[in-house]
DNA sequence: TAATAAAGTTTATAAATTATAAAAAACCAT
DNA sequence: ATGGTTTTTTATAATTTATAAACTTTATTA
């Protein structure tokens, strides 16, 4: 669940950024000055921060530099009232990832935090091409070969793939599997990992009934090496 | 947001220009050897890089040449100590974009990567004519024609439609889709999607029914392949 | 080596996603 | 307002994917 701070000193507007925020699933933490707002942007970690820009004792321009030059990436979204061209311009120079002016409907500013998470998560770090043997896979397009002959894998069989490959060499348990592709919210059985080992191996092995990759760790779970 | 991947060795070079372009809002990463440089260059698909001339392991001159030669067009600005006109003229003739000698002024530096990056931009982004088939687009004229018999599309379509053309090969959601063509104004829901998937394939397709160019890719969204 | 536990595999069914057409709503120029 | 167009929603069919059950094989250990 993403985590995400409002700093805003307007109580009416917390509160109902807070009640929406959760209506939608976020894990929400709030502050009401600049001070306390820097303190727990650095401290929370949370996913997103959505920062006023007019608030008492540090404003939201000084806050949002201070956390950028301090190395800080995580996503920022201005609000403010102030609906002025210069202002969105300075706002995202120093380092807000969005700018949203009062007053804003709630529906375009949860669009718009899903939108800025969303383009961090694609950045982030991400694979876009990994070589397996003679097994290419392309993760942006969600394409894969197998020297000349194309291998077609679902949504869920690139994920875990990803998984392994962000875990290469680690002993991965099905329950860590479960807990970190399917998610907490549904709860299909250990079995059904095995069955998608047993694809990712019969598309990606060379000899499938004997791995080379995708390891079986006896009681304990699987490890990919590559 | 734009990725910049930076190959320096010098740690402290690597650090300034980390947190200067950062401030100026680019997604940054960093590498400081020649082979995991040319690993990340390929693999993490970024929007430009800035490459040392100078590194150990592999020299720049090599990666950029790699990189060419395996068909990444990706911008390239060498950053290098000597000042020497032969080494300029080397670096553009194997395929970097712009040559930056040490030491420079940040300001210089982030104006030509803006620089090269609008000149990218303007060659992918503003299409005229692009030709799908025996279709032909006229983005300027917002005129289409299959063969000798016109097509006609509304806005939404041409706009849908470059957006795919300047995404081509990527898996794109329908989120992402919506929030780039509609904006974060409106909410039309998904579905809204698949017809206008379902209004261009009927009207550029050779055989609807069975697509080549606009493919869908099970839940997660659709990719153009041209 | 027999007993037991864990993992592998196949298959049937359930669940989720997508395609499509048609109707309804919104928009626009007259 | 009106007719025409575009956009969006809705309903249903078709397709794909996820999952569990049942059974087989392999590994562990007493």
């Amino acid at each position: 669940m993403k985590k995400i701070l409002i700093i805003e000193d307007d109580q009416a507007i917390r509160k109902g950024l807070k009640d929406n925020l959760e209506l939608d699933n976020y894990d929400v933490l709030t502050e009401s000055d600049g001070k306390e707002g820097l303190k727990s942007a650095e401290n929370k970690s949370p996913d997103l921060i959505l920062l006023d820009l007019n608030l008492p004792v540090k404003n939201g321009y000084e806050i949002c530099k201070e956390l950028r030059s301090a190395g800080n990436n995580v996503p920022i979204i201005m609000l403010s009232a102030r609906a002025e061209e210069a202002d969105k311009v300075l706002g995202l120079e120093l380092g807000a990832d969005d700018y949203v002016t009062k007053p804003f409907s709630i529906r375009e500013l949860l669009s718009r935090i899903k939108a800025v998470l969303r383009r961090k998560a694609t950045i982030e770090d991400v694979i876009d091409i990994y070589t397996i043997g003679d097994v290419e896979i392309n993760f942006r397009k969600m394409e894969a070969s197998k020297g000349k002959k194309k291998i077609y894998m679902s949504l869920k069989e690139y994920e875990i793939l990803k998984f392994f490959i962000n875990h290469k060499e680690e002993v991965v348990s099905r329950n860590l599997l479960l807990d970190e592709v399917w998610g907490y919210e549904v709860f299909p059985t250990t079995r059904t990992v095995d069955n998608y080992i047993m694809m990712l191996r019969k598309k990606i092995e060379k000899n499938p009934s004997v791995p080379k990759h995708f390891l079986t760790i006896h009681s304990a779970g699987y490890r990919f090496v590559n």
